[in-house]
DNA sequence: AGGTTGACCTGGACGC
DNA sequence: TGCGTCCAGGTCAACC
């Protein structure tokens, strides 16, 4: 499991960027054409004499921008990875694309699993159906949206339409950090309450990225490097485990279909749960 | 609208 | 050792 949510996905971008920027595009090796999206794209065509010019981060996806101005993106899924290897190296097990540069370097997209995509943007920024990036999230604007809906704030989180780049590590995390049952309707949270959450989201996903990210077992960045904010979770995977805040059994249950960890003391339910 | 469930995939963990 | 089963979660689709 590598799980690339919003901070390990930043990291991918960071050590990506140097390796990357400025480089000519040689060609294009597709070793399975159907992780290329959407269908019907002649991606040989487009990336003939291009080189990248940017290479951002929205959300989990890698954003790319041509010299052309066109663009793609990258979605790791749970278990992608990208490196920059030369093309002599032997080819690792699910590779599905090479973007092949001069001094025979390429862009390696490995993918066991296939829940990640290579999506073609063209002019597009492609990001009109995604809710506002996380760190730079005001509460007035957090408040409104959670307003907005009265599913369990677990649930609400996840929803990248709501706001796009958390997964599960992260909300867990930062519910705990909130003092925030994740079974709490959203709209029933007062304002302290949302206040509280923004800041714990912030909090958790800057020094996750400080951390590297969290290698729960084969997350690397694009230099191979492991993350290390998995030794400062509070809930996530930790089960039974004291509270590092109180000292209590930590609390796993089921929600919306996901594992979900708690402390049932530091997060107390709401009226009525 | 919100809820629930399953499908997509593979590898690793676990039980017998 | 070796097989079968379960589980992980990002995203989408189906259905109630």
């Amino acid at each position: 499991m590598g799980v690339p949510e919003l901070p390990e996905v930043q990291r991918v971008v960071e050590t990506l960027l140097p390796r990357v920027v400025g480089r000519r595009v040689q060609c294009l090796e597709i070793h399975r054409a159907d992780y290329l999206k959407p269908r019907g794209i002649d991606w040989r065509r487009q990336f003939q004499g291009r080189s990248i010019r940017s290479v951002s981060r929205r959300a989990k996806r890698i954003v790319f921008r041509l010299d052309n101005d066109l663009g793609f993106f990258i979605h790791l899924g749970m278990t992608g990875r990208v490196s920059v290897v030369h093309v002599a190296a032997p080819l690792p097990p699910h590779t599905h694309l090479q973007i092949v540069f001069e001094a025979d370097e390429a862009l390696t997209v490995v993918d066991p699993r296939r829940f990640g995509n290579v999506t073609w943007l063209g002019e597009a920024a492609g990001d009109g159906a995604m809710g506002p990036e996380p760190l730079t999230l005001r509460p007035a604007t957090l408040a409104a949206r959670l307003a907005g809906t009265s599913r369990a704030v677990k649930v609400a989180l996840l929803d990248q339409r709501l706001i796009a780049g958390l997964g599960n590590i992260y909300v867990d995390e930062s519910l705990h950090r909130a003092g925030i049952h994740p079974l709490c309707r959203c709209r029933d949270l007062d304002p302290e309450a949302v206040r509280r959450l923004n800041r714990a989201i912030k909090t958790t996903l800057r020094r996750a990225i400080r951390a590297g990210g969290s290698t729960l077992r084969d997350y690397v960045d694009a230099n191979g490097d492991r993350g290390s904010f998995q030794m400062l979770h509070r809930v996530y995977g930790r089960e039974g485990k004291p509270c590092t805040a109180c000292g209590t059994g930590i609390t796993r249950w089921v929600i919306g279909g996901r594992s979900t960890h708690f402390c049932g003391i530091c997060q107390p339910a709401a009226p009525g749960e």
